[in-house]
DNA sequence: TGATTTCCATACCGTTCCGCATAAAATAGA
DNA sequence: TCTATTTTATGCGGAACGGTATGGAAATCA
């Protein structure tokens, strides 16, 4: 059962739960980014949160929906930080480098080695066998690529003549999608760098 | 055991097996290609296969070294195909046009939904916990990666003045990447189109 | 034909999986 | 203090997991 959320004045009449559904949210979501969703056990999820089971179960549901769960976030997160960094004032240029500057330093995180994006690296491999892992995926390309699109639309000038904000904006989602791919496997930062760096070049090139 | 193969004339002791171990091991790789590394059991794989555990054990070994066998053999048919394509004759354009529509073709098949590109939608999820996927997988990007940008750097007059093969190569891997995961979220054939006529026209755009 | 070699099918092993049932612990209100 | 209510802890149970032992079936050579 779902915990019922206090509305107006915080009133919890039993026992106060001694942790914090986001953080452990977050937590579970780090043990769903190393190993994948089919690979982490419901005892990996207990031990990376500290909660036990029944407290998982209660707090979140089953191991799918919490894997959900943590999907929504990080693709709430992901498209907050994506709109922040494309409201950032300067030229196109650097605001798309200091995007994707970001975004590698993200991906290259982690313990043992690089996580990649979370989304791409878990969610795409469950995507075939589960249409609600599919639909909201299909969701967030099609949101990154309409505010890439809407970014670029409003900088025609710097944009090669004739181009199509549309078509660059899944450009610039493309560009994302390698740089998670290639992190996940290991690529230093140089090497990320330099792909989007080319990629940037071609979508503001001026003649 | 791995099986014998015999080397010179074939001379055959015992019973023949009854199965095409090329076949088998094509059919153990759609297995994994649907639900990837881990929610794929040894029963799916028997089932996909025909043989039954015992016989996969004597031809493959265990399941790791089953999985490696299909990324091995997947790795060299992407890389034979993208070289064929890459030695067809007439412009460099229709050159990369016809390469990730015959790619996006692949990926988009599948019997109850989109599979995708079977490196990107399976290894790329194990490669964090297993440093044999993740080697193989940056060898493989680093292959497509050369041999875009040796094509690229024999046709320097159909790129944009000044531009890098290296660089540009790399691009050209990362169109294969997003069409990879967008077709494994479901993307129809119009869209994964628009998406490679805009990267070809970003990489082959003289002003 | 008989012996030998290899393949195949059944069944089992210990482990791990997910989910839940039950009881103890901790707080608020009476 | 005592009761009600919610969270935590322990541990169970049925199922599925990966891997293997064992015995029978099939095909070839001597």
């Amino acid at each position: 059962m779902v915990q019922k959320e206090p509305s107006g004045s915080a009133k919890p009449r039993g026992r106060p739960r001694g942790y914090d559904p986001a953080t452990a949210l977050r937590q579970a979501r780090d043990a769903f980014w190393r190993n994948g969703f089919s690979a982490t056990s419901l005892d990996d999820l207990s031990a990376a949160t500290g909660l036990n089971r029944p407290s998982l179960y209660g707090a979140f549901g089953d191991k799918k929906a919490l894997y959900m769960a943590t999907l929504q976030r990080s693709r709430t997160e992901m498209l907050a930080g994506l709109e922040l960094g494309l409201s950032a004032p300067g030229p196109l240029r650097e605001v798309l480098l200091a995007i994707y500057a970001g975004a590698s330093a993200i991906y290259r995180s982690g313990s043992e080695a690089q996580r990649g994006c979370f989304l791409i690296g878990t969610a795409v491999t469950e995507s075939v066998a589960d249409p609600e892992v599919r639909k909201l995926l299909d969701q967030v390309f099609g949101e990154l690529d309409a505010a890439f699109a809407a970014r670029l639309a409003a900088s025609p000038d710097e944009l090669p003549p004739g181009a199509d904000p549309q078509a660059l904006g899944s450009m610039a989602t493309a560009i994302l999608h390698t740089l998670a791919v290639r992190a996940r496997t290991g690529a230093d930062e140089a090497s990320l760098r330099a792909i989007y760096e080319a990629g940037v070049g071609l979508i503001c090139a001026r003649p």
